[in-house]
RNA sequence: GCAGGGGUACCGAAGUGGCCAAACGGACCAGACUCAAGAUCUGGUGGCUUAGUGCCUUCGGCGGUUCGAAUCCGCCCCCCUGCACCA
């Protein structure tokens, strides 16, 4: 069969049909939903329904991605030529556009490429309404996004301040992880600069991960042989390493250098330790790293163990104290105070760690290391704040952590100081550092009035699948203030700094308000967008007539941008990829929630699995893509949006694995020509259910138990199962139908495609409006409606199932008894006594308990006359009650006569139907073996 | 580290208290068809047994609850995703 011309054929139908292009239809209840796999599937499943079905498709192309391609083109990067020449087969004569500007770039991607998006999702026959589509650069658009972000400013929503980055000095640019060489993943880690103030004024400052700990302070550490620097800060003066002067420079403008100190020099001295108020003194070490922090280290030797191992060799060290003047004596009283419980470690976690270790001395850097993740870890989940910390006492450790540092930062007696977990180097060669950003806009997710009514909202959607919940809930509690602004990239002007532009989570958030009226506004100018006409198409504010005239816009347009919003909200569902959750899906909720009335916003979320190939990520610049153009043109659409499908359901992970679809493949298309086959011969007269015999009961029954389970699974965006139910499992039952059928019906067949037709529309729609066209429709099958209310026959697909189980028998019995050729099959039907104990054991027995059931046998005065075999049937049965729980009698003997020829056929000999306690051939006495729903077998 | 999701036979994957030695698909093996290959069909694929059976071992590991656990509870190990300026 020719699969292809038969997708053109239906994709022009449709075009001219309109049958993707919904109008207003107060009729109809509107469904919208947005266009991304699997979504074509669940909105031509909703048209099933009788629904109203919208769903367009737009162009994100903010931030730098497209900036990013253009200059690599620009500048002739190879890897990046060769991507989009060899796998987007662009012409290299066309490669002038795409380095033209970011603008045409975009625009030939989208509209000129051959093998572009546009291209390959019309070749997917997905069925949207492209009259809506957009850009996130189009004029319209981004007024759009303006007077979004001006009705978050309003309530309070967008706020200033500062923001540490991770940043190249030479670049000049925040960089994210695709922009270096090394060090991706790693992150900014906020430090305590605590200050030390000297007699003479000047503060020595330590950096410190574990502001809790300054109760335990009993001296600081200083290199004795490492030049130190005197920065001013504003009107302080503060000591320490030229490696983080230069880091903290980008940090805090306007600070100096403006002298320098030898660490000997300092020795000796005392320094007032913040959060304590007491005096301590300047100790020399040699682990102090002037790369790490300011080079000055805070010493407390009960929780951090290098601390008191340094301490300990230095008290035990005469000369080194004598070298650099220490009191002996004084030294050698410092002790460690204990500072934090744990269950596990005590109160000297430190020292009881360096003991368990056996740490001698300062060398063993590894063991040291192994020791602070250690104590750090325990003492932050375990540990409890003891007496020595004054009214910190008592208290968790990572609650007092936050506290404590807030109260020093408010003191003065520290601030905060951004340093990178680990060395990060940007793809320019230039060592990363921490920046400062200090005109950072934040969307304030934050805010906890917003957050509450954000909650309300998540809490009426629904969530597919509903283990996702969870998630948004612990995203919506943990959600921060989130930068908003960037100074590179495509994008709408951040309204109130226009050289800022809005960062792509920014601006995708209500868009989809947006499509509800993009071929509208299309043609309206830009420059008359203002704030008051959005909010009159949103919001419903304001009177249409003197906006129109006040801002020359057509009122009827107006009007029907206003209804059209109107009737298409809120949105069905917003869809997007599982890791979106905590951004972009969590974002949208939240947007919505502060913009629209609550009953215009979104009634569900669907979170989609990532798509792998050959069990590899997809990567467009490692080369492992497929484009879907490629895969349509050698597969067939239909085929392709089948297999995305048959693997996995939508949330989990899909593995593309061509070889595996292309097997799959060929069955598919034999079925499907099968079906193809049984169209040719059918009539669309009324079944007649008293007319059908037993196999076509059975098979009418599966078809409509397969439609069930179908619309079902539907529901439940299950779509796999469902897929399975009408494809894979209809196969088998459409194969046993094959083989056991007596006569054609060709009111079956008509049933029988009809639905199939219909069921499979939202995965194969041009094969589905093929079938539906061949059996003699005229309309679009997609202006049909799914069967609602399907009965089934229990009886009659018991009695297939009876069939099916005495075929499987007889060959398994074949095999063991070895009769290649049995020259007579007779099977037995069970005896009424047996049906009744079955019921009786039914009705009594809830498990499969063998004494009981025999009891319950004896206690029937029939069934007891039967002596030592009822007791050996009870014991079969009760095995087996759960097996049999809820099965019916069913006239066995009755079924059994009438697939007799089948029998007969399908084993090439005679067989007889015999009543086990009527028969008279029955040679080596296996009647007696019968059990209900288990004929006994005999042959020879 | 924190949060969420997972670990099932050779592989992918169903299965949430007894119909489970575990659906379905792939791979593999045997048989049928064929000159042959491919395609297709039939049967098989934990072990031992057997006229359609019965028993033993198995669902990341270890314990527990239960007459009964892949399924429920506790602890542990491993994998995936996200953790914010990357869309």
């Amino acid at each position: 069969m020719d699969f292809k011309s038969m997708e053109e054929k239906w994709q022009k139908y449709w075009a001219e049909q309109k049958v993707f292009e919904p109008e207003i239809d107060k009729n109809k209840q509107a469904f919208y939903i947005q266009a991304a796999y699997p979504y074509p599937i669940i909105a031509k499943y909703n048209m099933l329904k009788g629904k109203n079905v919208l769903m367009p498709m737009g162009w994100h192309v903010s931030g730098t991605p497209v900036i990013a391609a253009v200059e690599a083109l620009q500048r002739g990067d190879e890897k990046t030529v060769k991507m989009f020449t060899e796998r987007f087969h662009i012409p290299k004569e066309d490669l002038k556009y795409l380095t033209a500007s970011p603008e045409s770039f975009v625009e030939y991607m989208i509209n000129k490429a051959k093998y572009g998006y546009k291209a390959g999702f019309k070749k997917l026959g997905l069925g949207i309404d492209w009259r809506r589509e957009l850009k996130t650069i189009d004029e319209q658009y981004q007024r759009f996004i303006e007077w979004q972000y001006k009705k978050l400013y309003a309530k309070g929503y967008i706020r200033k301040g500062h923001y540490p980055v991770r940043y190249c000095p030479n670049c000049r640019n925040p960089v994210g992880d695709h922009d270096l060489s090394e060090g991706e993943g790693l992150g900014i880690q906020e430090f305590t600069l605590l200050k030390f103030r000297l007699q003479s004024g000047e503060y020595l400052v330590a950096a410190t991960l574990r502001p809790e700990t300054v109760f335990g302070q009993t001296n600081i550490w200083i290199r004795p042989d490492l030049e130190y620097v005197i920065i001013k800060v504003g009107k302080e003066e503060w000591v320490a390493s030229k490696e983080f002067f230069e880091k903290f420079q980008h940090q805090k403008p306007g600070i100096e250098k403006i002298g320098t100190v030898k660490g000997s020099e300092l020795i000796g001295k005392e320094v007032l330790a913040p959060g304590i108020e007491r005096k301590i003194p300047v100790l020399p070490a040699s682990f102090c790293d002037p790369k790490t922090g300011t080079g000055i280290v805070t010493s407390v030797p009960s929780d951090a163990p290098i601390d008191y191992i340094a301490l300990r060799d230095l008290q035990n060290d005469e000369e080194l104290m004598k070298k650099y003047h220490l009191d002996v004596e004084k030294i050698k009283a410092i002790e460690p105070i204990p500072i934090i419980k744990t269950p596990e470690l005590g109160e000297l976690a430190a020292i009881k760690v360096c003991e368990e270790l056996k740490i001698k001395n300062q060398r063993e850097e590894e063991k040291l290391e192994e020791a602070k993740k250690l104590v750090y870890k325990l003492g932050f989940h375990k540990g409890i704040m003891n007496e020595n910390c004054g009214k910190y006492a008592n208290m968790p450790v990572n609650k007092a952590k936050e506290l404590v540092k807030k109260e020093l930062i408010e003191k003065r007696e520290a601030t905060k100081f951004y340093e990178l977990e680990g060395r990060v180097v940007c793809r320019c060669g230039t060592e990363v550092i921490v920046r400062v950003l200090e005109n950072q806009w934040f969307v304030a997710y934050s805010d906890p009035k917003w957050k509450e009514e954000a909650k309300k909202t998540l809490g009426g959607m629904r969530i597919v699948p509903g283990l996702f919940r969870t998630q948004y809930e612990n995203v919506f509690e943990w959600l921060e203030d989130k930068p908003c602004t960037r100074s590179k990239g495509l994008g709408t002007k951040f309204p109130w700094q226009k050289e800022l532009v809005l960062e792509p989570l920014a601006d995708s958030t209500i868009y989809m308000a947006y499509f509800t009226i993009a071929h509208l506004i299309k043609n309206v100018p830009a420059e008359k967008l203002e704030e008051e006409v959005f909010d009159y198409i949103f919001l419903n504010k304001g009177n249409v007539s003197k906006l129109a005239k006040k801002y020359g816009i057509d009122e009827k347009l107006l009007k029907e941008m206003r209804e059209s919003f109107d009737y298409w909200y809120p949105l069905a569902y917003n869809a997007s990829a599982i890791e979106l959750i905590p951004n972009h899906m969590s974002f949208s909720i939240f947007q919505h929630t502060a913009i629209f009335p609550p009953e215009k916003r979104q009634l569900g979320t669907l979170n989609l699995g990532m798509v792998v190939l050959e069990g590899r990520k997809m990567s467009s610049s490692k080369g492992n893509v497929v484009l879907i153009n490629d895969l349509c043109e050698l597969l067939g659409s239909d085929f392709v949006r089948f297999f995305l499908m048959n693997f996995v359901e939508p949330w989990e992970e899909m593995n593309w694995q061509q070889r595996e679809v292309e097997k799959g493949i060929s069955r598919l298309k034999r079925f499907i020509e099968e079906i193809f086959s049984i169209a040719k011969n059918v009539s669309s007269g009324k079944l007649k259910l008293e007319k059908m015999d037993c196999v076509e009961k059975w098979f009418w029954s599966r078809i409509n138990s397969k439609i069930k389970e179908y619309t079902q699974a539907m529901e439940n965006i299950e779509l796999r199962r469902a897929l399975q139910a009408i494809s894979f499992q209809l196969m088998k039952d459409l194969a046993w139908y094959n083989k056991r059928k007596m006569k054609t019906s060709k009111e079956l067949n008509y049933y029988f495609v009809k639905n199939f037709a219909l069921c499979i529309a939202p995965f194969m729609p041009h094969i589905a409006e093929e079938l539906w066209h061949k059996i003699g429709n005229k309309e679009s099958v997609f202006k049909a409606k799914l069967p609602e209310k399907l009965e089934t026959d229990a009886k009659a697909e018991q009695g297939e199932e009876l069939i099916m189980n005495i075929v499987a028998d007889i060959n398994q019995v074949k095999k063991l008894a070895k009769l290649e050729k049995p020259n007579k099959i007779v099977l037995y039907t069970a005896s009424a006594w047996k049906y009744r104990l079955l019921e009786l054991l039914q009705q009594k027995l809830s498990e499969p308990n063998v004494g009981e059931a025999i009891k319950i046998a004896m206690s029937d005065g029939k069934i007891k006359s039967k002596g030592n075999l009822a007791a050996n049937v009870a014991k079969q049965l009760a095995s087996k009650i759960i097996e049999l729980k809820g099965k019916k009698e069913i006239d066995e003997f009755e079924v059994l006569k009438e697939a007799k020829p089948f029998l007969e056929k399908t084993f090439g000999c005679e067989v007889l139907i015999e009543k086990e306690e009527k028969t008279e051939y029955d040679p080596k006495g296996k009647a007696k073996n019968a059990l209900p729903f288990k004929p006994a077998i005999y042959m020879e």
